[in-house]
RNA sequence: GUGCCCGUAGCUCAACUGGAUAGAGCAACGGCCUUCUAAGCCGUAGGUUACAGGUUCGAUUCCUGUCGGGUGCGCCA
């Protein structure tokens, strides 16, 4: 149980003694050092409810609140707020706890079987910025899921089926017999370019691709297994990206579209059969009344074009059933963006009303808004191209490259090097997840590298100080007692002892970014112990207790940003 | 036209979902290195939370309207 969770519960008893049984307790950090290190703020409300006394209130409510061993100091402030002040052995207790758990002390819930899908790029073109978030952002939810006990599902859900294949694996046989392939792979983007132009420009080649359209989906081998290889030529690129990015995503998360095409046509007749598909301008489709149109009738939604053809609605409705009958999700995480909100809404109804999920079963669409450049218009190559997300990664590398051999040029070239790594990568990724995922974010380099700041290199370096510190320390006593005296000490301390409490939050939110708060807050207050309290020149007891802070400082710190998918490193 | 999201310091962002005097970081200005990495720390300045109402003990947060921006709205994904 989070301090938080115990304060709440011993208020809501002592409202409940003090005569307000449903009133909530509403404990909160508190917002200023004077207020104490938590605040209730429940009495105002409930004294309302009963025509009380505030004040009266608050006063007995803090007759009959027991926190004995837990708070040093109970104070009634302003209009009736309850400040608590917590014991510095309680606090003390609580780390030292934290300290001899691997888990640094979180609680764990009833795990659940949870899916988090994201990343799902197009397999047709390379991977660009804007599949960025959906990647960072997506490992960073399903780290987190697993740190508390989840049993987590990653899913690729990549896009590897329609009518562009057809034209692609045209192209393929034809460079393939020309010799070329190989070469041609290698550059995706521009493969798919000049596919497009042959489609364009030869009938004869377009006819080919159309027919390959019909041959893929009628299960024709030779189409199939050119198809196959196309495939597993665009996941290499892929793979490629999500190693450099250091993204926990493999080819077993990896299920396309392609995997639920069985299944279209029962989607179709099951939603038939349960009395929602209509026919409507030729197409079939559901009219669900939750969702108006502008004319304020219910509004569509395609299941099957009037060609017969299948959209991804009808795969998404595929999957989720698949979700539920054959992987008994309790939970399913969708990142992307939040321009397809409309359709997860009406996906998520639609399976209910179907009966393809249970009542119970959370479908979230974990929404993140557009990637803009400096400029606050979408992020673009200075022609107005897409940016390939290969050498976006490399151009952070190659920055933190030359950052670092500027700072300390000491460094031989092998560890610069994989620092640069280490510090390009993690600005990139921390930049994005340092953000409210829901809203726009303005990409800038040189925000993100920046060694002062809420950026990933800061918190980088605040690690390398702890470690720093280790290197010189030589032999401690891992179990020596923690106590708290200074004040930097007791923040420090406060900060630590809160750890559980923002994993808790992201793993319910979805929001990365509290971590990033939290982690920023941190490593700054352990700049300002590391500058007010000496550890090293400190003696015995002292020291030891100083030492034990910086531990769980940095394995705080290290398990943080591990959970976003950053690497720490010993020096930099 | 209509649905959703958004508008907070010069800039980039917070504000634990209704709590106290709206906080950080850049940038600006001023201090602190013979002492554990100064890639750091301390301080100063910066605000009518787009605007106007409403709800209540209390509003950046909830409701209504206005203005401004983004994005979606039947055979792409």
């Amino acid at each position: 149980m989070t301090i938080q969770q115990l304060l709440s519960q011993r208020v809501q008893a002592a409202l409940a003694a003090a005569g307000a049984p449903d009133a909530p307790a509403i404990v909160q950090p508190s917002g200023k050092p004077e207020f104490g290190d938590f605040q209730a703020n429940g009495v105002m409300g409930a004294a309302k409810a009963l025509k009380t006394n505030p004040r009266a209130l608050a006063q007995a409510v803090v007759e009959q609140l027991d926190l004995d061993g837990i708070a040093e100091k109970i104070e009634i402030a302003g209009p009736g707020f309850i400040n608590i002040h917590l014991a510095p052995e309680f606090l003390a207790g609580r780390l030292q706890a934290a300290l001899t758990d691997d888990a640094l002390g979180i609680a764990r819930p009833v795990p659940q079987k949870v899916m988090v899908e994201y990343s799902s790029p197009n397999l047709a073109k390379e991977m660009h910025v804007g599949h960025l978030r959906s990647t960072i952002i997506g490992d960073a939810i399903a780290r987190v899921l697993g740190f508390v006990g989840h049993d987590v599902a990653r899913c690729n859900h990549v896009g590897d089926w329609g009518t562009q294949f057809g034209m692609l694996v045209a192209y393929l046989l034809e460079t393939r017999q020309s010799g070329d392939a190989e070469l041609e792979l290698a550059d995706l983007e521009n493969f798919y370019r000049k596919a497009k132009v042959r489609f364009d420009e030869d009938a004869v080649f377009a006819d080919t691709a159309r027919n390959f359209v019909v041959k893929l989906q009628g299960g024709d081998a030779e189409v199939l297994a050119l198809w196959q290889q196309f495939v597993a030529v665009s996941m290499a690129h892929c793979q490629e990206v999500y190693d450099k990015l250091g993204v926990g995503l493999t080819l077993d998360a990896v299920r396309g579209e392609s995997a639920y095409n069985d299944d279209l046509p029962v989607v179709v007749s099951d939603l038939r059969a349960a009395g929602l598909l209509v026919e409507d301008q030729g197409a079939q489709v559901v009219f669900l009344p939750e969702f108006k149109n502008p004319e304020g009738e219910a509004q569509a939604m395609i299941i099957q074009k009037k060609d017969g053809g299948y959209l991804y609605a009808t795969t998404d409705l595929a999957a989720v059933r698949y979700r539920h009958r054959t992987l008994d999700l309790k939970r399913v995480i969708y990142v992307v963006d939040a321009r397809q909100s409309l359709h997860f809404q009406q996906l998520f109804t639609l399976s209910k009303k179907a009966g393809f999920a249970p009542a119970d079963m959370v479908l979230e669409h974990v929404a993140f808004g557009t990637m803009m450049g400096e400029d606050g218009r979408p992020f673009k190559t200075r022609s107005g191209g897409t940016v390939k997300l290969v050498e976006l990664i490399d151009e952070a590398i190659e920055r933190a490259y030359a950052l670092v051999s500027e700072k300390n040029p000491g460094l031989a070239e092998d560890t610069r090097r994989s620092i640069a790594r280490a510090v390009g990568v993690g600005a990139v990724k921390y930049a994005d997840l340092s953000k409210n995922r829901t809203s726009d974010y303005i990409f800038n380099w040189d925000t993100m590298l920046a060694f002062d700041g809420n950026t990933a290199p800061y918190l980088q370096y605040a690690y390398t100080r702890v470690q720093s510190v280790f290197r010189k320390a030589g032999d401690f006593n891992a179990a020596a007692a923690l106590f708290i005296a200074e004040p930097a000490e007791k923040q420090l301390a406060l900060l630590l002892a809160q750890f559980d409490e923002v994993i808790e939050s992201v793993a319910s939110t979805c929001q990365p970014h509290q971590l990033c708060g939290y982690l920023f807050n941190l490593a700054q207050q352990f700049s300002r112990f590391y500058e007010a309290c000496p550890i090293l020149a400190a003696e015995g007891a002292v020291r030891d207790s100083r030492l034990q802070l910086a531990a769980l400082t940095a394995r705080t710190l290290k398990t943080g940003l591990e959970l976003l998918g950053i690497a720490v490193l010993d020096e930099m």
